[in-house]
DNA sequence: CGCCTGCTTGACCTCGCTCAAGGCCCGTGG
DNA sequence: CCACGGGCCTTGAGCGAGGTCAAGCAGGCG
């Protein structure tokens, strides 16, 4: 668990042995958080970064009148607020979903490595940018899908990226929210995410209780959802695995 | 206009005089687009990016069944692709909406200009982490918002970006798109959008016709939309001037 | 045991969509 | 000069996906 911001790293680009080193000396102190706390605030103005070991996390904004909207998750791996490297204040709160282990790393840490490793600094560039594009993803969404293939797509893009991280096997992954929670991802009431999610499993396509979210018919899932995973930017375009 | 790359990026930081003579350098060709065309398509592999010089451009994606989301607008100063300098894919349409300039720089140039210039670099950086923070925005407009707060919304964030970027005098801009565009951009229907904006016209919150955009009432409109600057990161927190 | 959190179900309602038609403006061609 | 056609905007009528409200249920924990 401790190599994870190493491995992140190195998935994304060939790191050489002395930016590996440089990486894997970076002390970590990881932290056990419970589900639905709060890592960090919008208004923040953070002077480190949260690096997820373990469990879910997400980025979400708070309406005025209490609404949550969540515009991202989190796996292990996966850095929510590494934009305050270069953002002053933070404009979306990081929570946990789940019970998380996380870490945290100095902004003056990062940037000294991003100046001793430039081909380090490109490479944590690229994970904001593949951020971004996950959040264009989502607009469409939930601008576009109804709630059977917006839920449909949600699924898949856990299931994929988690896949990524080897966090899935033979179809099946850790996913530990609440229905609440999948309401204020897709923009959905509870009570529909709860239709939705029983309209799914009655055709088959996913069973998710317990915490673990299971894709049995991948195809009909990705299909209905009208999921094409490049928009994750993943090094091979694979599929879970079947 | 043939500054505006430079402009732009002095505005994020303060560059050097080296820096400012380097990118001042770039050699740009200014290239008139018409409405509507594509200049870049999802799927593509750019070795290049697109600059805007003026008018209005879109990030999109074409669903399968003919619809299109837009998941951001761009401006002169803006880079749409920039992302494509560490994603190979291109996972976005990107495309005019109004008439437009634009120019293109080669990947190779951006790169060498990065390496030469780290802190330029960093400021390219920053350019597309506000980007991300404005797709996390737009996920919470077409997640929560009904549509007239949704609509009233993105009016704010077009004025006050065109404000930012000098586009903007007394409450006014060039905004020149089409209601079946800004359906696209809202998630809304033609109709619906016509008979929203209809409502902000008779509340006298905007006018809008001839490709002008005008906010008399700032605040009512900022009020109604929920607006709150923040996420679009800008220097000052100047809201259009009054 | 009782409470609290989260899941489920039913009934009703409404916001926004679809379909359809008409109007306005402007460019093109007879 | 007028006729025609094509975008784009506007308006009306009807409908349906998804929201709200309300109640009941199941499991875990103090």
């Amino acid at each position: 668990m401790l190599n994870t911001f190493a491995e992140k790293l190195s998935k994304h680009c060939d790191l050489t042995a002395r930016e590996l080193d440089s990486v894997r000396a970076v002390n970590i102190q990881p932290l056990a958080i419970g589900a639905g706390h709060n890592l960090a605030l919008e208004g923040d103005r953070p002077l480190r970064c949260i690096l997820v070991l373990a469990g879910l996390a997400s980025t979400s904004k708070l309406n005025r009148d209490g609404n949550r909207q969540t515009a991202a998750f989190h796996m292990a791996g996966d850095m929510p607020d590494l934009m305050t490297l270069h953002l002053e204040v933070l404009d979306s709160d990081i929570r946990t979903i789940s019970d998380c282990t996380v870490a945290f790393i100095e902004h003056d840490l990062l940037r000294s490595l991003c100046e001793k490793h430039p081909r380090l600094a490109a490479t944590l560039w690229r994970t904001t940018l593949i951020d971004a594009s996950i959040y264009r993803e989502w607009v469409v969404n939930v601008g576009l899908r109804p709630a059977l293939s917006r839920m449909a797509h949600l699924l898949c893009e856990v299931l994929c990226r988690m896949d990524d991280r080897g966090l899935a096997t033979e179809q099946v992954c850790e996913f530990d929210i609440t229905q609440a929670a999948l309401g204020d991802a897709t923009g959905l009431s509870v009570v529909h995410v709860n239709r939705t999610i029983q309209t799914l499993r009655k055709r088959g396509l996913v069973t998710f209780a317990n915490g673990k979210l299971s894709i049995p018919d991948w195809e009909g899932l990705a299909s209905l959802a009208g999921f094409r995973p490049e928009y994750l930017h993943l090094n091979r375009e694979r599929e879970p695995a079947d």
